[in-house]
DNA sequence: GACCGCTTGGCAGCGACTGCCAAGTCGCCC
DNA sequence: GGGCGACTTGGCAGTCGCTGCCAAGCGGTC
């Protein structure tokens, strides 16, 4: 399986590559279909297969694991992430920068139906949040050094206090993501996220 | 498989359940061994029940799965945690109560070194974070009335922003935990815990 | 000593996931 | 256009965590 190749127009060279985009969103389709109708737990990959058309064989190929058949690419996630962050102006606080990086994040869902029952589906399924958290936690890690420095402060004890701030953004980011869902999508997270911010840092 | 009966001494009151309590222990620690030996994921279940000389079904029925035989049981976890948490003085702020919470948490292990090697074990295994992640989000949400009631506030938004005080206390000892680890126990958790929530709120 | 209840172990089976191998398809170059 | 090489696909077998089921064994009690 090689990397996607892309022409300057941003649409697949060859038809295999074309080919190979198709199959991955009618297995996400299906995949986020079949857990919306019968939950996650109920669904086997074998089911999710045959139905997109695909051996189970190949679905592990396009796709790590059960997991990230929903969220997909967790790795556009991390870019888009980092990228947000890296790219703030240098006299931005970092809860400003954090909240760039949340924003950012946000706005990768395609539409708002969808960004409601991937959350739902994730905050009701044991499974699938533990596996978020944890994803969740990597980006934590690969945020340090960037927060870090923007930080400053005393050496010692600097990697603690970035951690503790980053994993508080996160935190924030999740208790928002649940409410809202709670909520039925009413209103934006966002808002929702910065009313946590300051209920923590007030 | 029953509840274990004690006598008023706390003593197992028949051979049943001193055999049970002497089975679940020597479970447990053939387990911290072969972990901390061989690490988390090249251990098979069916290597520690047979070193423990008990048959894998048996183990099941011991524990609910891989994880629970490193951290031993999260109910007492859980109990402590509300205890503690619920009988803190009602004058007392959110801060300090989660702060009491933790730290009582915290003294439930047996040793440093033990301490030491569930932490790290913890921090260095992806499975195993993503369960303990996900076990601490079913705390937070057993929390969320007890401190929602001491928040008080405006009803509407008061769960939103009980969630994320939790969460940033979670994520504050998760950051505590970690980089005590990554210093190689030196230290008082608790101590690292103070500076990231001071760093957050600052 | 006999009966009842609880525990235990083994077996078969499911679901997620992986390595391996053979067959098929696409792209490119002669 | 034919053929070669690169790449993809599907099937099979196997591992590991985990569960239901059933028969056998042992502890406690009358």
């Amino acid at each position: 399986m090689k990397q996607e190749a892309r022409t300057a127009t941003g649409a697949p060279a060859t038809l295999w590559d074309r080919t190979r985009q198709l199959a991955s969103r009618e297995i996400l389709d299906t995949a986020l279909r079949l857990f919306s109708e019968q939950g996650y737990d109920e669904t086997t990959v074998a089911q999710i297969a045959r139905e997109a058309g695909v051996s189970q064989r190949t679905l592990f190929r396009y796709f790590h694991g059960k997991e990230d058949l929903l969220g997909g690419d967790q790795d556009r996630f991390r870019q888009v992430l980092t990228a947000t962050i890296g790219e703030q102006p240098d006299d931005a606080g970092v809860w400003e920068v954090l909240r760039a990086g949340v924003a950012a994040v946000l706005a990768l869902h395609e539409s708002r139906e969808q960004a409601l029952e991937r959350f739902r589906l994730m905050h009701t399924t044991a499974s699938l949040r533990a596996g978020w958290l944890e994803k969740r936690l990597r980006f934590q890690e690969d945020l340090l050094p960037l927060v870090q420095a923007r930080m400053g402060g005393s050496g010692g004890t600097a990697a603690v206090r970035a951690r503790a701030v980053i994993g508080t953004s996160f935190a924030c980011l999740d208790a928002a993501s649940m409410t809202w869902v709670a909520g039925g999508g009413e209103g934006e997270i966002i808002d929702l996220y910065d009313e946590c911010v300051a209920a923590v840092r007030g």
